[in-house]
DNA sequence: TGACATTAGTTGCGAAATGCTACTAATTCT
DNA sequence: AGAATTAGTAGCATTTCGCAACTAATGTCA
């Protein structure tokens, strides 16, 4: 039970450290990666979410691009936020809170600045505990959206192929799809159209390109799911 | 594009003001209700939604339940994260950083604080931009989450009519459901079960009350599902 | 060159989920 | 008693899904 005895009535926004922590994402040969960057000699891990304090006026997805951006040598091409973190946990910077903000690149063609360096999500080095569960929960939240934003086709470069996206949920969701069924679910919703090109990668049929071009819904308002619940 | 001739190399948190704001919802006779306070008579709108800085080492969600109780007289029994607001809008406490967080109450047999009132969420009086802007994104997560966390189910009472039940999904979606889909999904989800009560409710039948016990899910793996998306 | 390995993509079917109409059940109102 | 009202169920046509088995196009290698 909570003191509520006298409850103040007059509110009073706090001063406190702010941090803006990023965790951009790319799919590595066979797994997801993350982006860590070197810290400077005297912390006390030695990697860390790309980071840094929102600027004057700056908005939260300003400061994401601007501190992925640096990281990356590119801009990557969505941000979702994934939460606030004010609690114990130790910040690399000693911020009082975090937002967290994952960042998803297709992660072609990169030239990573100086000190940073991708990590496979369920290999990753030492981080502070505030990092930590900033990427935790970052899993967390893509996991879940997957299938509500185009999470997927962020992670792809522009045309790709229907394996590569299915590989791409298979990495995220950590297990199988049937192909068949994925293809067809993917069919019947309108979000991709083919090119005409096709790519040849080696041995094997050659696999045709699609690009991510989501229709207009056709008004089918569908029923409440009460599978896909994450009780609690 | 942006400037990123000469990246600093250094992070460093930013001093700012923060504070949370915390969207109570309960339903209302007919609709979804949100919980207001008058503001002080300097204030530029005449309500707000309640909200306060966090106190030193406390977490985000028992910042969340002290503010929710003070103004609502019990604790919530649901909270969750809708966001984190840095941007121009103007917050009432001139905070710099707004957390926004849903607070979920069954809206039974409250003794509101003084200067606290319901409003239904599709007649609210003005609010302050980033107040308002808490507020719509407050409603999005919830219809967004709803068929995935129990957030129905935290807006009644522990014990609850199906009717009542799909009334909740009904408002929160604002769209009729059929009545056997709900109650055949709702039966193969295992997420209720009876309880021997029945409560009669002036005319009709008497209906068969239900309480929230989500059994352990059997381990059916769909597929991934492309209806849903909300295209971005 | 011709079998075979490899990857892409499709077809068809039984099973499960869904949308809907129409029914039965228990209560109050007049 | 009969109409009105709300709760709850049955049955069936249609769609979706999981799956195995198929065809298609390329490279590999004896």
């Amino acid at each position: 039970m909570r003191d509520r005895s006298t409850p103040s009535t007059k509110s009073t926004a706090r001063r406190t450290t702010l941090a803006v922590d990023v965790v951009v994402l790319a799919p590595l040969s066979n797994a997801l990666g993350a982006l860590l960057v070197r810290t400077p000699p005297s912390a006390r891990e030695r990697w860390s979410l790309p980071w840094d304090g929102p600027r004057a006026d700056e908005d939260l997805e300003s400061t994401a691009a601007r501190i992925a951006g640096a990281a990356l040598g590119m801009e990557p091409a969505y941000y979702e936020q994934i939460g606030a973190f004010t609690d114990g946990r130790r910040h690399p910077g000693e911020a009082d809170t975090s937002i967290g903000i994952v960042a998803l690149s297709s992660g072609a063609a990169t030239s990573l600045a100086k000190g940073a360096e991708w990590f496979p999500v369920d290999a990753m080095p030492a981080l502070s505990p505030r990092h930590r569960a900033v990427l935790d929960r970052a899993a967390d939240v893509v996991r879940q959206r997957i299938d509500q934003s185009p999470l997927a086709f962020r992670l792809l470069p522009e045309a790709f192929t229907l394996s590569e996206l299915q590989s791409v949920y298979e990495t995220i969701l950590g297990r199988p799809l049937h192909k068949a069924s994925f293809r067809r679910a993917l069919q019947a919703s309108y979000l991709v159209e083919p090119t005409d090109e096709w790519r040849s990668e080696g041995r094997g049929r050659p696999a045709q390109l699609f690009r991510y071009a989501p229709k207009k819904r056709r008004g089918l308002r569908r029923g409440v799911r009460f599978d896909l619940f994450d009780a609690r």
